[in-house]
RNA sequence: GGGUCGAUAGCUCAAUUGGUUAGAGCAGUUGCCUUUUAAGCAAUUGGUUCCGGGUUCAAGUCCCGGUCGACCCA
């Protein structure tokens, strides 16, 4: 039987007559017209349980050659691929770990079961129960028994196309959910983040280090100069500001006798936003008493060596921007800041030169340079746009001039650097450590000096918790999306991050 | 914030110099098919060409403005 055609000349015809209006190009009509046939027929298609024994991965692994029919799944997932053959079906579902094929026959399950197995549509969720075996193609599959299948919940909206996946990228960030079903590459990318978090806990926890929680609503947004955002509190009738830095009050820990502490937390920047920067992203920073920079040192070469590891399983790494490999086992290279930005200009002597000297150097490196810049910003400005991207292999970059961070100590042998290092892979800044400042006197100089007569901009309650005493300390920062970007040979920040801020869009229908 | 590029069917992509009724694959719908691997075969539905203006006999295509995204710069 033909259906009217729908359009203008139909419309009239099809409002008039029995029959019900075309909806075969609409799919999510079709489904959800296949919803209301479920609930007709007395099936919810949201509420049928269903207790799967095993994941798909797991399952798979209970296979043994030679003895087909021998195991019992019960397994769930999403129904991603349909393949029909009359009267019998290959699909397979996708889970946690994977994707797992099942194998269906009409003469095993029965006529009933067969023929709503066949309204089934790709994207629904399905519960199965059956025996494994191997096909002819070797492939390890669930034989369905009778009884064994079940609609668990219904989707309603088709998936993205089966082989090219979904390619809008703004679609893939926005509806991260289709991103994750129909790309198995951004699944794999996105899976290897929680994993490397985890195996950075149980490395930190081995050594005696403590996991804590510090405030994200703070009075004072410091540790880093960043402008934060800005938020309410009703009941306190109070503007607090979202933490830009973990670093004040890990080190209030030190101060409260915690040795070995480190919190991974979210820190939010009111800044732009790029491949390398999210306004929201996730650091580790890690404090340990009797420590410096130098233990800081070890113990990240240590951790980002176990990562490779245990994680990756090497300490090679495709460097995606530049194609190049990049090594991380063995020792790594260490080098003062000062040579670097010597080198880059081709002058010994660029420490000693006048500010004028210094103007026209950047420039002639060909640098857009600001003349209201103080000394320091024109010689990091060379730093960061032409030594900190050559640096694909791992540097520890040492010895920062003071004026880059009020939060370290100084060196001892030359006061005006600091007892310091930033290591740089792979072109990007990864992880700065610090000999922590724990003279009071020093730190409020050099947070007056920041100020610049804005008192409300210090943390004082740090400072008077730094008079009570603070150990000796190493203390680390490590970006974790940055870390993951490296790790996964992603191209931009939002690739490792699930939800990446985006600009909101109206909501589709 | 500035520059460059992009947005076409549910998805992935075509569409000649501005020229007939905007095409294909997947998905959908209807048949056939009991070991498939992007399964296959046959038929078939589906379009606010991102939004709003303009130029033109004629706009998916050219111009202006906007929205969103990607990349580069700040």
């Amino acid at each position: 039987m033909r259906l009217p055609r729908r359009g203008a000349a139909a419309s009239i015809a099809c409002s008039m007559s029995d029959h019900p209006p075309d909806i075969s190009h609409d799919q999510h009509a079709v489904r959800r017209q296949k919803l209301a046939e479920l609930r007709a027929a007395g099936c919810d298609p949201f509420r049928a349980n269903f207790a799967p024994t095993h994941l798909s991965g797991d399952a798979l692994k209970l296979h043994v050659d030679g003895q087909d029919n021998a195991v019992t799944v019960a397994v769930a997932g999403r129904l991603v691929t349909i393949r029909d053959m009359g009267k019998s079906q290959f699909v397979k579902i996708l889970d946690q770990q994977g994707q797992l094929q099942l194998y269906i026959k009409k003469d095993v399950i029965g006529d009933e079961a067969y023929a709503a197995f066949k309204k089934l549509d790709l994207g629904d969720f399905i519960g199965a129960r059956g025996t494994l075996f191997k096909t002819k193609t070797g492939e390890v599959t669930v034989r369905v028994e009778a009884g064994g299948v079940t609609l668990v919940a219904k989707a309603l909206r088709p998936l993205p196309e089966k082989w090219h996946g979904l390619a809008d990228q703004e679609q893939v960030y926005r509806q991260r959910y289709l991103d994750l079903i129909v790309n198995p590459e951004s699944r794999a990318r996105l899976l290897l983040r929680p994993k490397i978090i985890s195996h950075i806990r149980r490395f930190l926890e081995a050594r005696q280090f403590i996991e804590v929680e510090t405030p994200v609503l703070q009075s004072v947004a410091g540790g880093a100069a960043a402008r934060p955002f800005t938020t309410h509190h009703n009941a306190l009738g109070t503007d607090f500001f979202l933490r830009i830095s973990l670093e004040l009050y890990l080190k209030r820990l030190l101060v409260g006798g915690y040795d070995r502490v480190f919190e991974i937390g979210r820190n939010f920047r009111n800044e732009g936003v790029s491949r390398k920067h999210n306004p929201e992203f996730t650091m580790l920073e890690v404090y340990q008493a009797y420590s410096d920079y130098r233990g800081m040192m070890a113990l990240v070469r240590e951790l980002l060596q176990t990562l490779g590891r245990d994680v990756l399983g090497t300490t090679k790494i495709r460097h995606a921007a530049s194609g190049q490999e990049i090594e991380f086992g063995g020792e790594w290279r260490e080098v003062p800041y000062r040579e670097l930005v010597c080198t880059a200009t081709g002058d010994p002597g660029w420490f000693a030169q006048s500010k004028e000297a210094k103007i026209l150097g950047a420039e002639k490196l060909g640098l857009k340079v600001d003349p209201q810049w103080e000394e320091f910003e024109l010689t990091n400005e060379i730093f960061s746009k032409l030594v900190e991207p050559t640096l694909i292999q791992p540097t520890f970059v040492t010895h920062l001039p003071k004026e880059l961070c009020p939060l370290a100590k100084l060196n001892a042998a030359d006061p005006t650097v600091l007892d310091v290092f930033e290591l740089v892979i792979g072109g990007m800044e990864i992880a700065p450590a610090y000999s922590e400042q724990n003279d009071p006197d020093a730190q409020r100089a050099m947070f007056e000096a920041q100020a610049g007569g804005d008192q409300q901009s210090i943390d004082h309650d740090f400072l008077l918790a730094l008079e009570h005493g603070m150990p000796p300390a190493g203390g680390m920062g490590i970006g974790i999306d940055r870390l993951c970007i490296l790790l996964t040979g992603a191209e931009s920040i939002r690739d490792v991050i699930l939800f990446p801020q985006l600009r909101p869009a109206e909501a589709k229908g």
